[in-house]
DNA sequence: ATAGGGTTAG
């Protein structure tokens, strides 16, 4: 029986005879909006037809259906006299998650004689995992371990899909082995949901778990399974999951064709993802995405544009997914054209607003290096969601304009904008880069605060900012607190130890990363090789380079290169590091040069000095510090003629020497010192602080070194030979705005000079005052006459 | 109650 309008019902309600509420029913479902369900309601009451249990049951259904407001979806259940749990339930479901909780909360008052069953918890517990905040749903696990619900799986599911939905990975685990039996599903929530948290190690732990105590999967749990696989880059493992479905008959299943695609594209088999989708007989969208994205991460953009122009052919549209899979974000380095033009096309259709699509958008203008255009797509995205702040944040953080970096992460705190780890990942980074220790302190503030789950990357981001923002300690304090460390958590750790100049540690670190079964990286042996040439250790260091080929089969790059040379020329071997530089590959750049010439202007080598400069003047005629580096060879053997020479070449090529600064913070306040500054407001009070030092220290029996007093003086500025380096001006400030005793930390963008050196050293003993440097490549820790470099580097 | 493609991190 149809009806169409209000009238019209009054007239058909009217005519039917008492009893016939099957008639009501089929009404209900003729209903094409609320407001014509209420009157049928409404009608139904009035006329005395009291709807009986099943037909209220439907009618909240299709109240629900139509988006009735839930009070009167409550008002509905209330006058009901005595409604049964069914009723409950589908209420239950049908209310918005706010709602749904308080109604269960007050049942032992309003309905005694329900007695919730696993269907009522299950409803309940995925109503409160959409809730903003978890305390509800901790209640609601409370309350269904008390009344002895915790077994169920039907019940675990929807809990442990509430905790992973707040990203609270344990407390799911605990709940699933709180089942004894689970089913199908929940190992499937429990998979997916680790996924989701990134926790794929843990997820394809589970996984095998499932696989070899022989419960059944399905269809679901391959195609769960399937993208951790890829995004660990584990083949072989995708490779056997491949194999299960075929063997279970599962293989064919759209959505587990298109994870294989997925996954063999992640792990950069490229020909199988397309032997793949040609299979298909008739590929859907998802499909096509999948492999339009494998071709553009595998640098093959060519093969993706053709696939694209063969969607909008056979399927239309594209969608935003297709677009986001089609733009070049990992290599989009000779397709910046193609990039450009493909943004154009999302503009032109409109799918520009979505913003996973203007997301990667910024990703690519970042990697291009194009930060304006970056940040332009950024401002014109209406709603940025946390994806965009982050690609923005950690773009400006990857291009060195760690401030920008810095001031967009304020302007989130200042909106009130939650961020997530990958935010304040990035932002760390950024503090590490400046070496700002009290932003970063501040950050590691937040995440308590925010109470984000220190996840590997958090961590690993904490453990890279304290190292080079100088706390060795705080950093290995973090690392030893580490349950799951990877590659680059060792990494970083190495590399904070070679920083400071403790290269025995790095490599005690080292052996027991070995020992732990942990497979090194070309990050690792870069990390150990600079932490072996910082801390003199010459022999460890050709054999981890040996070690590195030999035992482990890393191909070293140019950085690898340099470093031992580094390694070799620092100590003193500069014929051996010239003899190693002849086994190292024709195209392995500027760096290996570069390498040698730092070691001849410590060891004053000008012969060696001039044929490394040429090489290097050669290969980046752009590069100022080249010249400067020979300029100060030249001043280092007294051969000023020379010296000038040089620096008047660089002038003429139009390059200008980056200016030399220092930077000190005290008490969250910033100060930056150049080169004979005197614009600080309290610059008389510190030319006298060091006056009273260069007399203490002279007394002492320093010696200002003159062989280097050039070393970043001006042509036209050669007569302030005294002239004072920004670092002193920094020290001296430190000493006269911080308490007697406390550490002074200083942070130089160059490095630091050989006079400087020296004279902190005194300093340090002198005023009994621990000074960290952090120069251009490393740090410096001054204490009671004695620099923890040793005067090596 | 779980379900395929795409964006952000050390």
């Amino acid at each position: 029986m149809l009806w169409r309008s209000p009238s019209h019902l009054s007239s058909v309600a009217t005519s039917l005879r008492p009893r016939q509420r099957s008639c009501y029913l089929d009404l209900t479902f003729a209903a094409a909006t609320l407001r014509h369900l209420d009157q049928i309601l409404a009608h139904a009451i009035l006329s005395g037809h009291h709807p009986d249990l099943v037909t209220t049951t439907k009618l909240l259904h299709r109240l629900a259906d139509l988006g009735s407001p839930p009070s009167h979806l409550l008002r509905l259940f209330s006058s009901v006299p005595r409604p049964d749990l069914f009723l409950l339930n589908v209420l239950l479901r049908s209310l918005p998650p706010p709602s749904a909780l308080p109604l269960l909360s007050s049942l032992p008052r309003t309905h005694a004689h329900l007695r919730p069953d696993s269907f009522t918890y299950a409803f309940a517990a995925s109503a409160s995992a959409a809730l903003p905040s978890p305390t509800p749903g901790r209640a609601l696990h409370a309350r269904v371990i008390i009344d002895g619900f915790a077994a169920d799986p039907f019940v675990g599911s929807a809990l442990t899909d509430f905790y992973l939905n707040f990203s609270q990975v344990s407390a799911a685990e605990k709940v699933f082995d709180g089942v004894p039996d689970p089913d199908t599903v929940l190992w499937n929530t429990l998979i997916s949901g680790l996924v989701q948290n990134c926790a794929f190690l843990r997820s394809l732990r589970v996984f095998k778990q499932m696989v070899t105590t022989g419960a059944r999967f399905d269809s679901t749990t391959l195609a769960v399974v399937l993208p951790a696989a890829a995004e660990l880059q584990e083949l072989i493992l995708g490779m056997m999951v491949h194999c299960l479905g075929v063997k279970s008959g599962l293989a064919f299943h759209s959505h587990i064709v298109t994870g294989l695609i997925s996954m063999y594209s992640k792990c950069s088999e490229i020909s199988a993802a397309k032997f793949l989708l040609e299979q298909i007989d008739e590929p859907d969208l998802i499909a096509c995405n999948a492999l339009i994205s494998g071709y553009s991460s595998n640098g093959l953009v060519g093969s993706s544009v053709d696939l694209f122009r063969e969607l909008l052919a056979f399927l239309g549209r594209p969608n935003s997914s297709t677009m986001v899979g089609l733009i070049p974000v990992f290599s989009p380095f000779g397709h910046e054209c193609l990039a450009r033009s493909i943004h154009g096309f999302a503009v032109k259709s409109g799918l520009d607003q979505n913003s996973p699509v203007s997301t990667a958008f910024t990703t690519v203008y970042c990697r291009l290096n194009d930060m304006e255009a970056a940040r332009k797509v950024f401002d014109a995205m209406p709603e940025k969601s946390m994806a965009s702040w982050n690609a923005m944040i950690s773009g400006y953080a990857q291009n060195g304009l760690t401030d920008m970096a810095i001031s967009l992460f304020r302007e989130m705190q200042d909106l009130h904008v939650r961020p997530n780890q990958i935010t304040v990942t990035s932002t760390l980074s950024a503090c590490a880069q400046l070496g700002a220790l009290t932003l970063g302190k501040w950050v590691h503030r937040i995440i308590s605060q925010e109470d984000l789950e220190l996840n590997v990357y958090v961590l690993t981001a904490l453990i890279d900012m304290y190292a080079k923002c100088g706390s060795v300690m705080e950093a290995r304090r973090i690392f030893d607190g580490m349950v799951e460390k990877n590659v680059v958590s060792w990494n970083a750790m190495i590399l904070g130890y070679g920083l400071h100049g403790q290269g025995r540690e790095a490599l005690k670190l080292f052996k027991e990363m070995l020992n732990a079964c942990i497979a090194p990286t070309g990050v690792t042996f870069l990390s150990v090789l600079y932490a072996c040439s910082h801390g003199g250790l010459v022999e460890e260091g050709r054999a981890a380079f040996q070690s590195m080929t030999c035992d482990h089969g890393i191909k070293p790059g140019p950085e690898h290169y340099a470093c031992m040379v580094d390694l070799l020329g620092r100590a003193g071997q500069l014929k051996e590091a010239l003899a190693f530089i002849e086994t190292v590959p024709e195209n392995a750049g500027p760096g290996v040069w570069g390498a040698l010439l730092g070691a001849c202007m410590k060891h004053k080598e000008t012969g060696l000095a001039q044929m490394a400069s040429e090489k290097l003047f050669e290969l980046e005629p752009q590069n100022i510090s080249y010249y400067v580096l020979l300029s100060n060879v030249y001043s280092a053997n007294r051969d000023y003629p020379e010296a000038a020479m040089v620096r008047q070449g660089a002038k003429s090529r139009k390059l200008v020497k980056t200016p030399g600064c220092t930077l000190i913070e005290i008490r969250d306040e910033v100060h930056i010192f150049t080169s004979g500054d005197r614009s600080h407001p309290q610059s008389v009070l510190i030319y006298s602080m060091l006056d009273k030092l260069t007399g203490k220290m002279v007394e002492a029996g320093y010696r200002a070194e003159t062989d280097v007093a050039l070393y970043d003086v001006e042509e036209e500025e050669k007569e302030h030979m005294v002239k004072v380096h920004s670092e002193k001006l920094a020290i001296a400030f430190g000493l006269i705005s911080t308490e007697p005793g406390s550490e002074i930390r200083i942070i130089k963008n160059l490095r630091v000079c050989l006079d400087c050196h020296t004279a902190t050293k005194f300093i340090s003993r002198i005023t009994q005052r621990l000074i960290i440097v952090r120069d251009a490549t490393r740090f410096h820790h001054f204490k009671d006459g004695a620099c923890s470099c040793g005067d090596f580097w």
